[in-house]
DNA sequence: ACTTTCACTTGTCAACCGAATAAAATTCCC
DNA sequence: GGGAATTTTATTCGGTTGACAAGTGAAAGT
């Protein structure tokens, strides 16, 4: 951290993460760069400096995000020996794990998906639809079922069942008095998750 | 709508419907009042005079959404012929045609409940336990099944399972080219969801 | 008929916050 | 030490916020 270049994307770094968690909760206008500036602990005129506009900064935010889940979700290496069954449920189980680790995912993308300006069709496009065509595929392959119309519900219905849980944290804590950030709980609901939609 | 006591309960309606799409879609912060009157097509002064502030206005339109959603959920009469998982079946696509007829619900547990603040913990024990321990009672007598301990897991699966495709509705449309909204695919979305929890 | 009540309208206020920019200060690199 | 990149400080101009006070008109009560 001692070179020019460092401390900068160190600097950018530390925006880009108090932006994603200030967007997934706040939304994008309600989340004011003042807001993340003060998150961040650097100053608000960095902001422009590093990202011209507030528009380009949720971007970049939506980008790390998406980096991320692709980082955990990268395929394995496929031990051929095992059943394919047993493997989906793993990545279901990762899928889960990640939701755990990372909210902000689910949060933006029911804040966003809520309406349909310009913001959600480009994240839609640009982030969403990859990774929806890869869920695709990966359903194909492991589960072979004929049902192919049912893509839409089944990815639907797996985001919320995965993610709703830690999305509304404080919610479930406050309601069932489980700490959904609690390793065991995690690993509990992977579990349920998994078997529930590869029984 | 002659009486004066008839056009206020209108305007009240009128009031608390917009309020109800405002909060629910804008947040309550993201929400003014301004907004809401305009949606609803009345004076901004009669918020004020309707529901003395911007907070129980919000708690007339969250009572309102629970409202419907008891009523939509209300226990049919128990034909003992029939199969206690069909019933569990015929309960959860009720859920799913709630949730596709009124998606206000769920994003505004989602948009209160990422935080903890007083409003949330209000929600929770005014609305939501109610609910929540009535989740219970059901599930316990259709499925008795002995994992007592997963019931918060089950909950939020299933919470999340039945509602985000409607949350989300013009993500989903823009991503898959499905229309939520058309009876059809509600339909099938109940059907995929029950057939999933209740196999 | 006449007064009171009440839903409603209009106008305003005082505060606060919005993103973006410009200029000044600091730090690193050569 | 000169110059450039990064960071700070200060400011601009604008718009919005929830709440309220005073005024209007029509229905309700008597």
């Amino acid at each position: 951290m001692v070179s020019r270049v460092e401390q900068s994307e160190e600097t950018r770094g530390k925006i880009v993460a108090a932006a994603v968690a200030a967007f997934s909760t706040l939304g994008f206008h309600g989340a004011s760069t003042r807001e993340i500036a003060a998150r961040a602990g650097i100053n608000q005129g960095l902001i422009t400096y590093h990202f011209r506009s507030k528009e380009l900064l949720w971007r970049a935010a939506v980008e790390k995000i998406f980096a991320s889940l692709r980082t955990a979700l990268v395929p394995l290496p496929t031990s051929p020996a095992s059943d394919p069954r047993e493997q989906a449920r793993e990545s279901i189980r990762r899928y889960v794990r990640f939701a755990a680790a990372h909210p902000e995912l689910f949060r933006l993308m029911v804040e966003e998906g809520k309406s349909g300006d310009r913001r959600m069709q480009w994240l839609v496009d640009t982030y969403l639809r990859p990774f929806y065509e890869g869920f695709k595929e990966q359903l194909a392959e492991s589960l072979s079922e004929p049902e192919q119309s049912l893509e839409p519900h089944a990815f639907y219905a797996l985001a919320g069942a995965v993610s709703l849980m830690f999305a509304v944290e404080p919610e479930c804590r406050r309601l069932t008095g489980l700490n959904p950030k609690r390793k065991q709980v995690v690993e509990q609901h992977a579990d349920y998750v998994a078997r529930l939609f590869v029984p």
